[in-house]
DNA sequence: CGCCGAAGCGGGGTAAAGTCCGTTTCCGGA
DNA sequence: TCCGGAAACGGACTTTACCCCGCTTCGGCG
């Protein structure tokens, strides 16, 4: 009904017209801009739609919907992460063992989420249709991926990957909340990526 | 700005009065006819106002947001669900080892998301001032409380328990939804008890 | 180069969330 | 029992996400 296009990700589709990826990517910028001015919670459709010279149907179209944007805000900051971790140096990148890659990777995932907390918080919508964030397929296929080159036994390597991407994503997305008075200091990003280095060697030690 | 109340859980405060806690009851009651009738996704607070007699602002009231209304629904559910917890039959009430609690309190919980994933899923709400429902303190204070038991060396048992949190919440809350085509089925439940055992066993042995 | 169908655009329209404030109800104390 | 102020109520009002559809623009093709 509401939804035309079967593209999964609201991101970029393989074919676009020069105007749509033009408006496009001026969307984002402006949107950039509105997030740093006066933060995500205020940025409204209407006004970036507005401020960007462009129609409140254009918005709607490039996005979906509200959290669309945050959505792509989020993917387009995580095209450089992938790159690192697609191709960057170890232990993120791949040559190094997988295990020191599953804990590097849990840990600049956990840094990436503490930097962009706002969008990613934004970018969840309680309503049906579209998951938390183009950002999961990366997180989990990546985990399983290098679950499977570690030997754990019979276990459903899948479900794991599930389950630690929740254990990655869940206390940022869902349980700690930056506040007035305790705003979420790099301390945090420590202790949880101590955490994760402490729950992974638990995991897969033999 | 727009709270009021420093309660932390929009459910029922210390003292309430009469007739404030009447209505309360009464718009519980009411938004469960209308979740069973037409589903979460299209309760409007315009209608549960109407429906059940009282003024919108009332509703808002009582609430707070949209998103306080399921949680006030999930919190209600989740009483007799933490009764259990407390003080029902071990494995999952008190008598059993701290470790066949732990697994047993994951897989309770995950039925319990199971049944009440709806809910749930509408309780969630990106913009900023309330956690993801009234839930999670059970969750993370049980799980903390039940890892104190066990001996796992040093450990921040703090953080491990939002972790393990996350692992059991991540999937059902923002990984997996049901769709027409894949509506989540009983397997799925299975498939997830015996990965989160699977998981609790690997954290927990020596 | 000019045609034409599809894709994209714009902005007014709708419905639903959330706010405000004058009025009403409760209830502890005198 | 009656009073006073705090709490709660209601519903009109405002704001915002999201839809619709007539019009414009793009870009492949003859």
């Amino acid at each position: 009904m509401a939804v035309k296009r079967t593209d999964l990700t609201w991101g970029a589709p393989q074919t676009e017209r020069a105007d749509a990826a033009r408006n496009r990517q001026h969307l984002i910028a402006t949107a950039r801009e509105m997030l740093a001015e006066v933060g995500a919670e205020r940025i409204t459709m209407d006004a970036l739609a507005e401020r960007s010279g462009l129609g409140k149907g254009t918005v709607f179209r490039r996005f979906g919907t509200r959290a669309g944007i945050f959505a792509a805000l989020l993917d387009d900051g995580e095209r450089a992460f992938q790159e690192l971790v697609l191709a960057g140096p170890p232990p993120l990148g791949p040559g190094a063992p997988p295990f020191d890659r599953l804990v590097a990777y849990g840990q600049a995932r956990i840094r990436f989420l503490m930097e962009h907390q706002e969008i990613a918080r934004a970018a969840l919508d309680g309503r049906q249709p579209i998951p938390a964030g183009a950002q999961t397929p990366l997180s989990q296929t990546h985990i399983r991926m290098l679950l499977g080159q570690i030997d754990l036994g019979p276990t459903n390597l899948d479900l794991l990957a599930v389950q630690l991407t929740g254990a990655l994503d869940g206390p940022l997305l869902l349980y700690m909340q930056p506040t007035a008075e305790a705003p979420l200091s790099q301390r945090v990003e420590l202790l949880l990526s101590e955490s994760w280095h402490d729950l992974v060697r638990r995991v897969c030690r033999p």
